[in-house]
DNA sequence: GTTGCGCGAGAACGATCGTTCTCGTAGAGT
DNA sequence: ACTCTACGAGAACGATCGTTCTCGCGCAAC
């Protein structure tokens, strides 16, 4: 099938998503070349392009692969910081804690992704929308379990908390809008229940 | 002094800093080049060099001459709709949805700035920074000034909810994510008062 | 063994862009 | 009037980068 000198194509489509994932994240869309991509890659130039035939292709698979990855990732660190007992909403800022401190952190790269494309790149901000619609929906999920009787602005209103805490923290490089965020969490899922 | 057919300096300063502003704004750093920057301020080239000896030079003057012009907006904005009596830290959000209705909208050009500059612009970092910290601060100081007896993570969180909105309302394009931070701020500014 | 196809390595191309240089000219000082 | 300076217009340069092309080799089919 493939000759022993190639890597088998999906693992150079992991290989390729995976050093996307490094590069495009830590110095930015338009920082990062395709050769750079290639190297990181360990493979050929013309099988990048085979694979995504444009840097705007491999731009969209990555933040599709991003997508459910960090999703996976964030479900998973919310489940493990309420099981201690603490309110799922509130835990996703236990969660948000625990990232903040991975070397390399440079907030959230959907919306960074977004910051740096200028206004004609439709298919990119649609999926950061998307993305941002399913983490409001998997908030929304928490809170009707939660906190049925809470207002609907509730879940809402922590995923804002969220991104501002996301972005914040990234700019001032450390974990006060985080905890700041996480208090009024706390609060407002505390003082909201039945109302 | 300065011959007819140029523009006198400070003019000359002020156009470059308003096409600057249209320009980075609208369409990213990256995304403008320094001849578009000339064309939009009506100056040559060899003025823009002699004014901002380097396209980075213009980015840190932008930003500086923006955070000025953007704060005084914001505090103008706020002191406007808290007249008719809503609580000022809740006016904030009233003040961004009268922006959101801006055309042109892009989200908030400081965190914009940072995310599509790699990790070598200390200075742009640090400009950005700073302008997130006067805008804690200025909120801290309304929320001193109504609230003295609100617990102190009050006003970092009602900034948390201000960034957080100001970028999901771009993402979304509309206004859903600030009404919902609006209604977490009313509801927090109502029920942390004697704590 | 020979032919042909597919792929890796990397050169090459074309566009973009930050920055500098050249040239022509218009005004100021004397 | 002459000269010198300063400036605008725009060409030019060098670097970067997305994308494609060329070359050469190795595996496979017959």
């Amino acid at each position: 099938m493939s000759p022993a000198s190639t890597i088998a194509p999906d693992a150079a489509s992991r290989a390729i998503l995976d050093a996307a994932d490094r590069l495009f994240y830590e110095r930015g869309i338009a920082g990062v070349g395709m050769d750079e991509i290639r190297d990181a890659a360990r493979v050929s130039l013309r099988r990048l392009y085979s694979v995504h035939p444009s840097k705007r292709d491999l731009v969209s698979a990555w933040l599709n692969d991003r997508h459910t990855r960090w999703m996976g990732w964030f479900t998973d660190a919310v489940d493990r910081h309420a099981a201690g007992g603490t309110d799922a909403l509130v835990a996703t800022f236990d969660a948000l804690d625990d990232w903040v401190d991975t070397p390399g952190y440079r907030g959230c790269a959907f919306l960074n992704s977004i910051a740096e494309t200028s206004e004609i790149d439709d298919e990119h901000r649609a999926i950061v929308a998307s993305h941002k619609r399913s983490l409001v929906e998997h908030l929304s999920s928490l809170a009707i379990r939660d906190h049925p009787d809470a207002p609907s602005w509730l879940a809402p209103a922590i995923a804002v908390l969220l991104d501002g805490a996301i972005v914040q923290s990234a700019v001032f490089g450390d974990h006060a809008p985080i905890s700041a965020a996480r208090s009024a969490a706390l609060h407002l899922t505390r003082t909201t229940d039945h109302s």
